[in-house]
RNA sequence: GGGGGCGUAGCUCAGUUGGUUAGAGCGCUGCCCUGUCACGGCAGAGGCCGCGGGUUCGAGUCCCGUCGCUCCCGCCA
């Protein structure tokens, strides 16, 4: 028999009643009743329920059990006596008897409990993570994963994509997201960086003529962390295709990402065809370029309404070109303790207040002060334009878009989120397209790259080439070949159609200001390349980190990832980052110049 | 860097308008228990109420500061 186990704790059933088994696995839990005892016996399989009695010699030994240690049995496979069979489990039917018990490793007093599904704080979890892995629930979420990202690999490899590995160790990258350097040894005063994404490594690999590239890719941001955004170091499903057009990198991202959703998101309906939604329709509808469309609430410009009419707050706000009022439906909202609760919770986000109307029975005409100051005419103008009616309340934001946008979006997720009007049961997914090229930059008063600075512009290279660059007006209007993945509110990547021309790629420069210097330093490398024959091409990034997150229906990327960092990007269990020795920090030439406390 | 929430036993939490000796469940220790699967019963140990200062006859409770955790804003081509 094998040193450890005959079978695994999920294996057995009842054709192996009468078998000589071995087992081992973690006390996950015991009940002793003094003359009889179970153990519930776990491994990565499964559970099985181990029983000792008096007659059994290993019974002294079993009574000094306890949880969570790892032991080896050998018993005997026996039917449970009727009545007692569990039919939780798959090995409910059986029992083993046990007949000898070998401690394989004790366990102290545990900081958390693996049995059971109570709630633990990060600290303690992250600490301990390998405590908290042995829990159903993550252990389940990093086998899904795994199984997911096995399917993506699967996919893009059916989609003749060829995966590739790049270097952890390279060069800082100006543009972007802070990096994380890493001093050298053999060079004193200089840095590799780690990469924020491979981004010009992948890019060159289309230069070196490879066609379709693909890696799960690891990236590594020094900036601070969200729910949905690690700190330190994520995953990207990141590829790269030469020779196609924005469609074909969609005809070859949306199969993956749907099937991935489909394969695992356990029966809740996916988008069949993802639509593509331009960046400004997203804003102005959604107010966010990273719409959660199983929200019904649209947005809708109400100015006209409001233009040179009784509620002189707004009238006036109208008066200034460019402003303008936006109106955020509530259907079943029409009551005044919801619009009350809206109103405070807006001023909770810092806002002077949240205009609304609403209709209920009796007040067909509207109720709510704005009603009275507009009059009944322009009421019924904003009910007929919104659809709304008895039962119903509509919200309103006014002053120039670009600065009220963000607040509208959270006051149409609000009340979405308040009226139970977001579907539970689907992956809403779409695009987003044509993002601007450029964009103002109000502190510096210049034009900038409003993402990153290597999509190709959406327009003839021709006319690109012959712009004014101080035409700002017509610069800004310009759309770039970038676009987004979004499911169900959340960002899942971003890419573009690249710029491979040089002259373009100057063009761009110095339309947003920078000398050519500036790009030979920067993106030299890269530049020369380009003038050298490239191909055009074009690619994106899906998230996998966040992708798993969604399908495991957690909010939090930690309940996905095997070892995540905290907030503060500390891993507690390995105790990085760590102070190094004189030692080491003399042979990097590096001296410490500590902040004061 | 800024804002919100939280901080009481190893863990999850309760703790009245400030008022005797700060409680419960889980876990831990001991005892009892032969069919449980959240086993049950009895007994016990375990507390700088995050830390510092203040108000008060009296502070877990009120005030100020500080630290930690967390969520958000800034930041994230």
């Amino acid at each position: 028999m094998h040193r450890y186990r005959s079978h695994t704790c999920g294996a057995l059933r009842e054709t192996d009643i009468g078998k000589d088994v071995r087992l081992s696995g973690w006390c996950h839990r015991i009940r002793d009743h003094g003359g009889v005892l179970f153990i519930d016996l776990r491994d990565h399989y499964g559970l099985t329920q181990v029983v000792c009695d008096p007659d059994s010699k290993a019974f002294k030994q079993a009574e000094q059990l306890r949880s969570e240690w790892v032991i080896r049995i050998d018993g005997k496979v026996r039917k449970r006596p009727e009545g007692t069979e569990n039919a939780d489990l798959p090995t409910g039917q059986i029992e083993v008897y046990v007949s000898e018990i070998e401690v394989l490793s004790a366990a102290g007093e545990l900081p958390m409990p693996v049995f059971g599904d109570q709630e633990y704080p990060e600290e303690i979890r992250l600490k301990y993570r390998f405590l908290d892995l042995r829990r159903e629930k993550l252990h389940n979420n990093i086998m899904l994963r795994g199984r997911v990202i096995d399917s993506i690999r699967k996919r893009m490899k059916d989609g003749g994509f060829f995966e590739f590995q790049t270097p952890i160790l390279t060069a800082s990258s100006p543009e972007g997201a802070r990096d994380y350097l890493v001093p050298s040894r053999i060079h004193p005063g200089k840095f590799y960086a780690l990469p924020q994404a491979p981004q010009q490594f992948k890019q060159l690999i289309m230069v070196a003529g490879f066609d379709r590239y693909f890696q799960i890719a690891p990236c590594f941001r020094d900036e601070d962390a969200r729910a949905d955004r690690s700190p330190g170091e994520f995953y990207q499903l990141d590829l790269e295709m030469s020779f196609v057009t924005q469609q074909d990198v969609f005809d070859a991202v949306e199969p993956v990402i749907r099937g991935v959703f489909e394969e695992f998101g356990e029966g809740k309906k996916v988008t069949p065809k993802f639509p593509m939604i331009p960046y400004a329709e997203a804003m102005s509808k959604y107010g966010s370029d990273k719409p959660d469309l199983r929200n019904p609430v649209v947005m809708q410009d109400v100015s006209p309404a409001f233009k040179e009419s009784g509620f002189k707050i707004f009238a006036r706000i109208l008066e200034t070109p460019g402003n303008a009022v936006w109106a955020i439906p509530a259907k079943g909202g029409g009551n005044r303790a919801f619009c009350d609760r809206m109103n405070s919770w807006a001023q909770g986000e810092g806002q002077p207040g949240l205009g609304y109307i609403f209709w209920r029975e009796g007040e067909e005409g509207g109720a709510g002060p704005l009603a009275k100051n507009i009059g009944p005419e322009r009421t019924k103008q904003i009910a007929d334009q919104m659809g709304l009616g008895v039962g119903d309340a509509v919200f309103f934001v006014a002053g120039k878009p670009k600065d009220f946008v963000k607040f509208a979006g959270l006051a149409r997720t609000r009340v979405g989120e308040e009226l139970n009007m977001i579907a539970q049961d689907r992956f809403d997914l779409c695009w987003i397209v044509d993002f601007p090229m450029f964009e103002w930059n109000e502190e510096e008063k210049k034009i900038d790259f409003s993402h990153n600075p290597f999509s190709m512009p959406n327009m003839p290279v021709e006319d690109f080439l012959k712009l004014d660059p101080s035409d700002n007006d017509k610069l800004l209007a310009i759309k770039a070949f970038q676009y987004d993945i979004v499911c169900n509110g959340v960002e899942l990547s971003s890419g573009a159609i690249r710029n491979h021309r040089p002259d373009v790629m100057k063009k761009a420069f110095a339309i947003a200001g920078y000398p050519e210097t500036v790009l030979e330093e920067k993106f030299g490398g890269m530049l020369h390349a380009f003038e050298l024959g490239a191909p055009p091409h074009g690619g994106i990034a899906p998230g996998i980190d966040r992708i798993v997150m969604l399908l495991a229906g957690e909010q939090n990327l930690r309940e996905v990832v095997l070892f995540p960092m905290n907030q503060k990007a500390e891993d507690l269990m390995m105790g990085a980052p760590a102070e190094v020795t004189p030692k080491q920090l003399k042979e990097l030439s590096i001296r410490l110049d500590l902040p004061k406390k």
